[in-house]
RNA sequence: GGUCCUGUGGUGUAGGGGUUAACAUGCCAGUCUGUCACACUGGAGAUCGCGGGUCCAAAUCCCGUCGGGACCGCCA
């Protein structure tokens, strides 16, 4: 007999079916027992009454622990009178398929979800049970589709690149050194070179879905040294702005699916509703927005080629109240704040964009330089060893089209989607500086 | 990397020189005619992060150490 999910319970009345599940609760009374099982998709009442025929259920329930699994084979009925979904299992035979200990390390039922974050980490498989928890893996599940969806529609190609590096990718972060039969080696921290390897190959478009990795000591609510980077690279374009329009496109779709696919659950647990978005999103460009953060909330950032936090969250509160947009584009960034790679416009500023939600930087995204000559030009001027480049270099010796792409932090756009307080909360299993487990 | 904050039963907190270390929740046992955040009664559970110092007396004050967090910087 097949085991039915909760969430479909409701299609099987009055007939005998099989229920596995977590235990949630148990409410042992003089004449009955109350087993809430619960799986990732529901919860339902197990109802067993104290008699002859129920001994040994009733027996076993009576020494049942919380969070122990359990199968149980019966009727489902509909009981308008049960608050818990208006249902309630009747078995003819429960088993415990495995035990609980009876003291859990953290509350996995808290509802007030006091329990210190820290903990939670430790025992996240634990952490991970809680309904709250599974709609954001759901939702990165459905992200992750609706990009795809897109991308397959416009002629990508998926790539995987290498994550062990010979030399270290150039990105502005800082890199993993590690050993490699007595060599050192380096961990990638962006597909950067290897999404452009794929431009001189021809690949019109490509995305990758993969771990990047920062030695960045960073401890803030937004950093991690492991992550899933969403990156993808496009050519023949114009300018930036064709990779830009690339990105609202593949946004929206995301969060038309997210709407179309998990807004109830959303809207009872987060208690907030999806916001399509349904608006061109803004593009300001550095200068404005520097301009625009002055004059209407009378702050200057602290360094003059880069915005900070602070004028982040502004050029956020700016755009939604503008334009009722909760993404906005920064665009033409000094060359002093951006890699090499970025190309120049006639001004000496780089075609280059970031994208903040909710006042969060969510992506980097540029047209690349494609000339070689002003490609190796930029890297002397950034000071860059150009022997440890000659790899890269060579992808634009025989032939390239112009191209430019962007980096998407998925789990950056769901800690402000489900605003959580760190990125840790929407990660299986967050990686920094003090965490490397479990 | 810089600045600041924090460590007390399983969990979350209170207590800030002398307490039987308190409260909530969880756990265990019992009572309870169907509960639904069940209710009620009782019980177990803490060498107050670790080491040292001051003092008649330290969870409490001081020094050190370890763990953890927040914000900023760096970036996705």
């Amino acid at each position: 007999m097949k085991t039915i999910y909760m969430k479909d319970l409701a299609n099987y009345y009055n007939q005998e079916i099989e229920i596995s599940g977590f235990v949630d609760k148990i409410r042992d009374l003089q004449y009955v027992q109350f087993v809430i099982v619960r799986d990732s998709t529901g919860k339902v009442q197990v109802t067993i009454e104290k008699n002859d025929i129920n001994q040994a259920m009733n027996e076993l329930v009576s020494h049942l622990t919380k969070e122990s699994t359990i199968t149980a084979k019966g009727i489902i009925y509909d009981r308008p009178n049960v608050k818990l979904r208006g249902m309630e299992f009747v078995p003819s035979s429960f088993d415990i398929t495995s035990v609980s200990e009876e003291q859990l390390p953290i509350d996995v039922l808290d509802y007030t979800n006091a329990t210190d974050k820290e903990l939670r980490l430790d025992y996240r498989f634990l952490d991970l049970r809680t309904e709250r928890n599974y709609l954001i893996f759901k939702a990165q599940t459905l992200c992750e589709m609706a990009m795809r969806e897109y991308w397959l529609e416009n002629d990508f190609i998926e790539i995987h690149s290498p994550k062990i590096l010979g030399t270290a990718s150039e990105s502005g972060a800082e890199v993993f050194k590690m050993d490699y039969f007595g060599k050192t080696v380096y961990l990638a921290q962006s597909p950067q070179f290897y999404k452009q390897m794929a431009m001189a190959a021809g690949f019109n478009n490509v995305f990758e879905i993969a771990p990047v990795f920062r030695a960045e000591n960073s401890h803030t609510a937004y950093h991690a040294t492991e992550f899933t980077s969403v990156d993808c690279e496009i050519s023949w374009i114009k300018s930036h702005h064709d990779v830009m329009d690339m990105e609202e496109a593949f946004c929206k779709r995301m969060l038309l699916k997210l709407k179309t696919e998990i807004d109830d659950d959303y809207k009872r647990l987060f208690n907030k509703e999806i916001n399509l978005n349904d608006v061109p999103f803004p593009r300001i460009s550095f200068a404005d927005c520097k301009r625009i953060i002055q004059e209407k909330y009378h702050y200057t950032g602290e360094k003059a080629h880069d915005i900070d936090r602070r004028e982040e969250e502004l050029i956020g509160i700016y755009a939604k109240k503008t334009f009722k947009s909760d993404f906005v584009f920064v665009t033409e960034y000094p060359f002093a704040a951006r890699p090499f790679y970025h190309m120049l416009d006639e001004n000496g500023l780089t075609k280059s964009f970031d994208l903040l939600y909710c006042g969060v930087e969510i992506t980097t995204g540029a047209q690349r330089e494609h000339r070689l000559d002003i490609l190796k030009k930029q890297a002397v001027e950034k000071g860059l060893p150009l022997e440890s480049l000659e790899f890269y270099f060579n992808f634009f010796k025989y032939g390239v089209p112009p191209h430019g792409g962007l980096g998407f932090g998925l789990t950056r756009f769901l800690m402000k989607l489900f605003d959580t307080e760190s990125i840790r909360e929407v990660t299986l299993l967050y990686r920094g500086p003090n965490r490397v487990n479990p």
